[in-house]
DNA sequence: GTCTATATAGGGATAGAC
DNA sequence: GTCTATCCCTATATAGAC
């Protein structure tokens, strides 16, 4: 049996959305993809933004499992590598987000205060791990540049898609463009890393440099 | 005698889309802010996106002065310091660019392919900088590290604006919001300065934490 | 240069039949 | 649950008088 209406249109809505951006993507648009009439779309959704919503919804619950810190055991290289690709995918997956994210967030209250806190969460997660790395002695920084390198590590996370997007590195190439992203993020924190891990981490580099 | 009323539309233009972001301002808008007539304001511009491309001609004015590389002398970290705050200055002014960077670029072939344009400059100016810190001897990085960290401050750059927004530091506080963003671009460079410059940073730093 | 009036199109959304 | 038909509204844009 085919999926329930709802659920293809919440399906189809995303895949609309990443491809060609939220406010390009009309009710009348989505109906016409899933060949059904914009009346049966609105007697499953209130309105766009309700569709919206939803997704968000989605996304939220995907991202709230990437961001649990490792409970005892201190953090190593690869469970950061790990963990920010695991971070990178759902974003990638609801893209959509992060397009238009300012105008997004402005006009739709929940939305704002949902995003708020998600970005709240990572941050204190992302400096939970740093300090974990220096416990660990694999890193060595003090409270403030923990501080700073986890703030750009989110900004360099979150704007990533958009950064490639605008700076014309030609056609998307998921998913070389994620590892790079990962990359970049990676290196905020190499200075900060012993001699040993710092190398490993610009080897693992220069197989994603242009 | 008034500014010319082409002029004001521009102006006044500018004052809404950075206000309210451009997706959210009609050409109806404008002329009603002005107080002038939707004709008359399709007398003076062919369409909205007419405006929006004068507008981002005159950015591009501006930030291009920005983008000088100073001539023969070696490059200190005060030099950097204005630079970037010259350079956010002028982000700040056209902030609405920024806010639905992506959108806009996206839709309007010419101005991405004059952003595009003023990224790539941008970078290949901060790796030039970046290197003379390094002949200057006030910095110690290798070439990858360089361009890593060049790639990361475009990013910030372009991104902070948005990231503050985002984020829900409450209301729009320029200008600290602003030295704010300057700050995190130069702890992106930070961990590679020698220690006297390294705790300078350090202390500017300080001042400007919540 | 500026206005009034208006055309056109499209998006969001609902009513009511089936 | 789904469709057809339709309404309302807003945004862009133009024509033609002044």
């Amino acid at each position: 049996m085919a999926p329930k209406t709802r659920e293809r249109i919440l399906d189809v809505s995303l895949a609309m959305f990443n491809e060609r951006g939220e406010p390009n993507v009309t009710t009348n648009h989505i109906a016409d993809e899933l060949e059904i009439s914009p009346g049966n779309l609105y007697y499953h959704f209130r309105n766009k933004d309700d569709i919206v919503e939803h997704l968000f919804a989605r996304y939220e619950d995907r991202i709230d499992k990437v961001l649990v810190v490792p409970d005892e055991r201190l953090p190593t290289l690869e469970d950061i590598w790990l963990q920010l690709h695991a971070a990178f995918d759902v974003m990638w997956e609801y893209r959509f987000i992060y397009r238009d994210l300012v105008d997004l967030t402005q006009r739709n209250r929940k939305l704002r205060m949902h995003f708020t806190r998600i970005l709240k969460r990572a941050t204190e997660s992302a400096v939970q791990i740093l300090q974990g790395l220096v416990r660990a002695e694999i890193m060595r920084a003090s409270r403030a540049e923990i501080e700073a390198t986890a703030t750009n590590v989110m900004l360099v996370a979150t704007f990533w898609l958009n950064f490639n997007t605008v700076r014309g590195s030609g056609v998307e190439k998921h998913p070389e463009d994620l590892t790079e992203g990962i990359v970049q993020a990676m290196m905020l924190i190499a200075p900060f890393l012993r001699d040993a891990e710092r190398l490993h981490i610009h080897t693992l580099a220069q197989a994603y440099r242009r």
